[in-house]
DNA sequence: GTTTAGAAATTACAACTGTAAACGAAGTGG
DNA sequence: CCACTTCGTTTACAGTTGTAATTTCTAAAC
């Protein structure tokens, strides 16, 4: 039905705050992202804020001299969109490779081991 | 030392044909597309193979009237690039959430569950 | 040698991206 | 009221990507 707007690398940034704050104003986005990078240039978010609703990925509502941003298309099928098209991409759409590569390429703390074996043993007998 | 070049979305699919046969021609990578989608065409591989090229990702070797293309990357670490990109960008970098991400929304067989569950054993004691 | 078929190189072109500067409208402080 | 500040809107511009068509080479066949 509505295909999930692709959204590019700096973009993902932008909408991060956006899911987490919204509604939001540009500055506080801008403010936001200044806080994880200094180097951001109210400009450029300024100009993301505007593909993304070109887009359709995010709203406003004008109230007053005040605009709030808020998204138009959830986090979680953004993340499953972007999941689905990496899994593709990178591991030709194996699931147990992509798992293999990350469970082993990165460490794990005894209790994210747990949890994962848990969530691994839900899935068995299904 | 060799910041892996970024590889693009169909750039990806002609990589993978050049991994899996290096050294392969032209027309061996046309082939190989072809066969998974129809709708490759041949100058289109041709431009993408000129771009790898440009971006040090392919090598070619001239042999009479052939060339011979094979990779200057490895399919190892640009596959490590791309996730490692990946997992920063959608998930903030925390591989706990990715990887609880995909388990959840996918189907695995027992065979993949034990499997993956070994590999987390593994990881356990570390 | 001259033609020719097959491959590589060059050129094309619009959409998307990263990165901003410049412009314009609308309150804000005097 | 008027300059100034604050936002949002418009314009810019080069690099990347998807998708090819066109041109140029050149080894191979005559």
């Amino acid at each position: 039905m509505k295909p999930v707007p692709r959204i590019s690398e700096t973009e993902w940034e932008v909408m991060k705050i956006v899911w987490r704050q919204s509604p939001v104003s540009a500055s506080q986005v801008i403010e936001g992202l200044k806080e994880r990078d200094p180097s951001w240039h109210e400009q450029t978010v300024k100009t993301l804020l505007n593909r993304l609703i070109k887009k359709g990925a995010l709203g406003y509502r004008k109230e007053g001299r005040a605009y709030w941003y808020r998204p138009l298309v959830s986090e979680d099928e953004s993340v499953r969109a972007a999941s689905q098209s990496f899994l593709q991409r990178v591991f030709g759409g194996s699931l147990q490779p992509l798992l293999a590569h990350f469970v082993e390429s990165h460490n794990l703390s005894t209790k994210e081991v747990n949890e994962l074996t848990r969530l691994l043993k839900g899935k068995e007998r299904k």
